[in-house]
DNA sequence: CTGAAAGCGCTTACAG
DNA sequence: CTGAAAGCGCTTACAG
């Protein structure tokens, strides 16, 4: 990177100003093809890049956005959730498909974090997504939007919300997966997860499954709930709680796939065959969750279209549209580890 | 983001020259810190924050690094590879502790990258993380060096390389895995990956596989090998052309644990016990490779660890400093799928 | 269609 | 310790 080449370079081989240069290499229609044909090979020969500082500054714009991750700082540090990962895998996508670059940065859900980005020209907007008590979040959102920071985030989608949330349909999806174990002739459907306000998303599940064990006229005990975050360690401890208290339980919705598997080790190791003593659902289909043995029935959430909504969305806030908040569907995804009678397998 | 204050405003405000803000907030040593005090107070007052497109201009820096992900374009779309997204995790945390912020981008392993970032002052070094055929890839990086690009590379670490790589043992990790095989008393191990110089990672497996086997007197049977790349589907696809070749095995040695994944799908269906009739080992230590069922034996790779040395290197490279490539030990996990007799389970 | 010039918001020698 | 000034490399009105 010695010795760059600057656009007055380029100007002075191939025999023009500096400005055109400029507008040909930006493909302005203001120069003839002759000279843009000139230029480029100037460019060509020169390896020259145009210098994207310079030309953010000028133009005030910066053509990247920042993803913000929040990680609970309780959650083990090594692995990243792989539902965020996969979140963030198709936001990287659907970021370049659009022509923009993509900054990423990890954050305590607790701290300071929306001083941060607003403001600094890093980016042209945020993308937030990641898990945490929303209560303590809110304030940080309406903050960025009294600021004016364009963002996006990905959670519950609920009215009254600060700025624009995109999210799946958590209370369908929760209602779909109970119905369903209730269609496995499960009566006793214990909930693993928080089924707090504090965490919209995972309460929206529960409303979901209470609503279904309404529809079929039953009852939700509290004794079968139990919290749990999304670990695989926290939905071990929490069906081991669950194991302790002595209820009975003839199935298990947790509310994610994480919970899901810690629960199914549990499981395992109390001799509850699963699904013919307990059956059992989690939510997200995690790639992990076709791979656990038996293979595990969850609520699909697409995340490579919900990155394509997030972006395009914040797009929109960029370009100073009208930009919308918006639920995507949830879809019941039936594996092993629900079905009783004839076993079916399915990916 | 209207009305973003500048310096200057915080300048007026605190009643000091423009010049005086840079320095007093850049924390240089030349401002009395009274004056300090107000500026800081003014800057928190009108909520400002450096403008980092100027500050980068200025100082020709940008204080980024850029992450390279490579994928082949015939892997499944949808899901990254779990190895590289552990990877990623593990740079960008790395990126934000040494103050750096990290660009994502995905590229085609084929397509003519190497312009794109070298030279764009978008960031100041490249990391290159990926899968693909590695000699179409070498001249690219003979001009990433060319071009004093900063680059280094996640990959097998070989005498005569372009450029810094880091990687791990892999030929110990092959070497390891298989002698812990052939202990558990197989004598026909398979080995399912690509075996040629042109994917060095898996080569460098094979050949400690090879060694492994020659350390117990042993030969390499070309028939026990097949092609795979990373993918479950290959592995899935790799183990049944195996077992349709009609060969005799009593023991996989899968080049990554996605391959190991699919090959013990494949074994499942065909009737074939692991561990009892087949002993299996993978590669990477995915966080997959624990839920599986049996729990899969693999050599781990210190994904946390990686990325501080990739980060640590390349600073190195862009403070002008010395850079080496380097080799991470690699760790033998023993889990279930390759223990016979005493059945011992670990995560 | 092209050029000369201003200016984006900083950092940092230079002068005091 | 502080200020006035130059300049990083572009983009884009303004003038022709």
């Amino acid at each position: 990177m010695k010795g760059k080449a600057t656009s007055f370079d380029i100007a002075h081989l191939a025999g023009v100003s500096q400005s055109t240069v400029s507008r040909a290499l930006r493909g302005s229609p203001l120069v003839s093809e002759e000279t843009r044909r000139r230029i480029r090979a100037a460019a060509e020969e020169l390896n020259y890049k145009v210098d994207k500082n310079a030309s953010n500054l000028r133009r005030q714009h910066t053509g990247t956005l920042a993803l913000l991750l929040f990680e609970d700082p309780t959650a083990d540090d090594s692995h990243i959730n792989p539902f965020f990962l996969s979140m963030l895998g198709s936001i990287t996508r659907a970021s370049a498909q659009q022509g923009y670059d993509l900054l990423i940065s990890f954050q305590q859900f607790s701290r300071d974090w929306h001083a941060d980005f607003a403001g600094s020209q890093k980016a042209d907007g945020l993308i937030l997504l990641g898990y945490g008590d929303y209560q303590s979040h809110r304030d940080k959102l309406e903050k960025l939007v009294a600021q004016g920071t364009r963002f996006v985030r990905w959670g519950a989608v609920l009215p009254g919300q600060p700025g624009v949330s995109i999210g799946c349909d958590n209370f369908a999806g929760g209602r779909l997966a109970t119905a369903h174990l209730i269609a496995q002739h499960s009566r006793r459907i214990a909930f693993l997860g928080d089924a707090t306000p504090h965490y919209p998303e995972f309460h929206e599940r529960y409303r979901g499954y209470a609503a279904a064990l309404a529809d079929a006229g039953l009852a939700a005990d509290p004794a079968l709930q139990a919290d749990a975050e999304t670990t695989e360690r926290a939905g071990y401890e929490a069906a081991e709680l669950l194991i302790e208290r002595g209820v009975a339980f003839d199935a298990v919705f947790a509310a994610s796939d994480l919970i899901a598997i810690g629960a199914l080790r549990a499981l395992a190791e109390h001799g509850r065959a699963v699904p013919r003593d307990v059956a059992l659902a989690g939510f997200d289909d995690i790639s992990m969750a076709s791979f656990v043995n038996p293979a595990l029935t969850t609520v699909r959430q697409d995340t490579g279209r919900a990155g394509e909504v997030l972006v395009e969305q914040l797009l929109r806030e960029i370009r100073g549209e009208h930009a919308e908040s918006a639920m995507l569907p949830a879809e019941l995804k039936v594996r092993a580890s629900s079905v009783r009678g004839a076993r079916k397998r399915a990916r």
